[in-house]
DNA sequence: CCAATCGTTTCACCCAATGAAACCGTGGTA
DNA sequence: TACCACGGTTTCATTGGGTGAAACGATTGG
């Protein structure tokens, strides 16, 4: 098993620390040196380096590590002009009053899909769904998209990857992935969230490739199948009414 | 000059790999090498551990790299329910509407200021703040209220900071900031930007601690120094409110 | 007062990060 | 077509620096 490492161990280690932030705001160094299964003193010095860098912080009062306003400040370069979620903002926005459920905006990120911009709906009862989260690729109407409409070679590695869930049969849900790409879009009932349902369409650029999956999401006695077929339309001409507005 | 170091020199300079990405959103390998002065190989090492981890990616047209999806994960994570930038919104929309101006809220991060929260004037011309932004903190308005505001021993230790410009008098400076304490907010008029005036206060926590400044910022034909004189009582008694609002 | 727990510092060993140089692929130019 | 220039990539010998065991302090609480 020769891996062919052409990375830093270091920094592979330090970026590990700093991912532990995705589940829990704040740790302490001995619960991230259990995390990710290194000596106390080896996470020591990553998070003082860290923290020089101003990646992480101490938490005045409780003394525990928690992320950094660095991560604000990068994350503000992170959107060009162009980006998709800001070129996007106001046609979604239009959805999600034409239809009053919450629309989110979701990409592929290598094995996961990350929603990169959401607005909620205004209803009492609706779907939260934060900037940000990376989600699995397996369950979802947004995911069933995403697999659906990307390349062959791209689906193709991701349903025989070895992390893909055992539990999930592969030629089934090619047959799935297959009546989607027929249909144009997919949906999803209390699929991957109990009580949530969603309806999601692809987002394609003007040379054909796609881009990201919309998706409107809400309770499931809202959004129950039958309303999902009938605002179906509605969903994939905004999806084809953005593409537009890509380069 | 010994440093004694207790910091991961490989770490250190992937995290200045990636905080080239807060001038320039997108850079090429030979660029960043000479920006951190490293060689291209090392650079290149360091790029390819961080973008195994999807804190940078690749534009697939240029090749160039640029911030992953990773940041916005993280940055996700970065605000907890009992966040300023969160709590205070509401009355940072309210002092918007109030004064039609744009609302900046700031902290102090080591030797800045970090924007880390902001509400848009709506008016055609208007002082445009974007989230995230990390700024000097030694000139504009909310950097004198952060250090006229502050624990001694930090405004000291600020001071006296070999890093503190010296073509300012510290004597004259430290004369303001106490003309500043006095009068309980500040007042900026072209300092930082040419066409730019703000007015800012400080908030303060239950114990007293200075958290933040509140800052209102606009054009400078409009906040002329009378209005920015009569306006400041509105701005002064908002910090108060939303003082009371945090823990 | 002691025990438990957490963060910090020290230190010798030896692995792994480093940078010079060579290599490869691409696009532009004569 | 041949050539060059300029990006990114890979290789490899060298040794600096990252590593973890262990000892140390500082708190906490029973």
């Amino acid at each position: 098993m020769e891996d062919e490492k052409r990375t830093v161990r270091a920094v592979e280690r330090a970026l590990d620390v700093l991912l532990c932030f995705t589940s829990g705001s704040e740790w302490g160094l001995t619960d991230i040196a259990q995390r990710v299964g290194l000596h106390k003193s080896t996470v020591h010095r990553l998070l003082a380096t860290l923290e020089e860098k101003g990646f992480v912080a101490r938490d005045e009062a409780t003394d525990k590590y928690r992320l950094g306003l660095r991560i604000l400040e990068l994350s503000a370069h992170l959107t060009r002009s162009d980006d998709p979620a800001v070129v996007l903002l106001g046609e979604m926005e239009r959805l999600r009053d034409q239809l009053g459920e919450t629309v989110s905006l979701y990409v592929r990120d290598r094995k996961d899909r990350v929603r990169i911009q959401a607005v909620q709906s205004e209803q009492a009862i609706r779907r939260v769904a934060p900037v940000g989260a990376r989600l699995p690729l397996f369950v979802g109407a947004s995911s069933k998209v995403l697999l659906a409409f990307a390349e062959p070679e791209v689906r193709e590695a991701l349903l025989s990857d070895p992390a893909w869930p055992a539990s999930i049969d592969v030629e089934a849900y090619r047959k799935q992935l297959a009546e989607i790409a027929e249909a144009g879009y997919a949906t999803s009932y209390e699929e991957r969230e109990a009580g949530a349902a969603a309806i999601s369409a692809p987002i394609f650029n003007r040379s054909g490739k796609l881009v990201a999956a919309l998706s409107v999401s809400g309770p499931s006695n809202r959004l129950t199948p039958d309303v999902m077929r009938e605002r179906a339309p509605a969903v994939v001409s905004a999806a084809k009414r953005m593409g537009a507005l890509l380069g």
